[in-house]
DNA sequence: TGAACAATGGTCACATACTGACCAATGGTC
DNA sequence: GACCATTGGTCAGTATGTGACCATTGTTCA
């Protein structure tokens, strides 16, 4: 309650004003057509003072973008909890994943130009590895929950584990990244939500099924 | 939602910072013991913004004492409802006199040293003439509110208005002051409401029995 | 009683935070 | 390839905030 702490806390709160305020810019029109100006007008300051907390737009984008990645990555990191079928673990991680893409349609695009192998975007060298790495955390969290449903025979024994997991993955980026970047806003979480909702039973469906080998 | 507004917004906010930790400090010390540092501490601030906001102690002081005069005198004229009776009116006042003099027990105690005669407390003109003005007011309304018991034939008609009036303004000081300023903070709210209540109810009881003649 | 001292309202030179006109680089237009 | 519009980033000037300091007042104690 001292002084010392409220100017700190202030200081705190101008940044998080423009983070916030960025973010919504960002995820509304991408990066590239966001002005450090629209940025600082939004967060009711003048431009001069944005650089005052940032070092440069870059650094305002990288840092929206680090902090949300490490979001997603705890969301897919406490996915996996006692007590639930691998089925119900997949459709928990294709909801949190369908949160993020609609929450942060930019890192979204970003991530999924990585998998497209579009290459990278000149982002820097540290946002790069983590977003990678997060991918492949993904990834290998949808490969872990499948291996949770063989043992507990959820799952039949021999399917092919890589391919599996590479089909949800397609699924989810693929409905998402379809409804996301393509007709008008109304109506559009709900119609991913569906979509992959009834995808993905279908594919599991599919998979538990033994007259069809889950092949 | 733009720049100069919001630094408008901010200036208020710190003058509003300054009024809370000032009102906090007078009503627990008295004017006279609470030093401006003490106040620039509490709002988190340096003595020296203080003086931005304020010209003077005396300054934040009056500014407390007007708005407080200010809220005090509204709730008081907005007293007056229809289709109540006359003595639910007057309790109706007990209460919000004893709020005020719970939420603000320096202007209390001025107030009750006009009304003692103990004479100004170097006030400012302007104060003074306020605080006159709200006591009057205050006394008028219960004056009101018998005519209108009278009229209603809730109270006899030949009672001698100015000496109930009094009383009952006598009795709510009385009342209020003794507990507030003895005794411990201990069910201080408590102990005055329920005397003040079973106080102006035997009162009230008193001038609507025929055979007491309301005298 | 009056010298020494403590307490405190108010001031001001300095420090921090904020602003927006300006500049340089970039990309688009004709 | 000259012109222009746009925009990331800079910086001199302004507004806001700070606390050591001063002047005054009241208190203590020899």
């Amino acid at each position: 309650m001292g002084l010392e702490e409220r100017r700190k806390r202030e200081k705190e709160n101008r940044k998080n004003a423009i983070l916030k305020a960025a973010r919504k810019l960002f995820f509304d029109k991408g990066s590239k057509n966001v002005t450090v100006e629209s940025i600082a007008k939004k967060a009711e300051l003048s431009k001069g003072s944005v650089y005052l907390y940032f070092k440069s737009k870059e650094d305002i984008y990288t840092q929206i973008l680090l902090s949300d990645i490490d979001k997603f990555h705890k969301a897919m990191v406490n996915l996996i909890q006692e007590g639930q079928s691998s089925s119900a673990m997949l459709m928990g991680l294709a909801n949190i994943y369908t949160d993020f893409s609609l929450n942060d349609r930019e890192l979204f695009r970003i991530m999924m130009n990585y998998m497209l192998n579009t290459d990278n975007m000149n982002l820097p060298e540290e946002i790069d590895h983590l977003i990678v790495k997060a991918t492949n955390k993904t990834i290998g969290i949808i490969e872990e929950i499948f291996m949770m449903g063989i043992r507990s025979g959820e799952f039949p024994q021999y399917i092919d584990l890589r391919q599996k997991r590479n089909a949800i993955w397609g699924l989810l980026n693929g409905i998402i990244s379809l409804h996301l970047f393509t007709g008008t806003e109304e109506k559009r979480e709900e119609r991913i939500r569906s979509t992959i909702k009834t995808g993905l039973n279908t594919f599991l469906r599919g998979m538990r099924t033994p007259s069809g080998n889950g092949q």
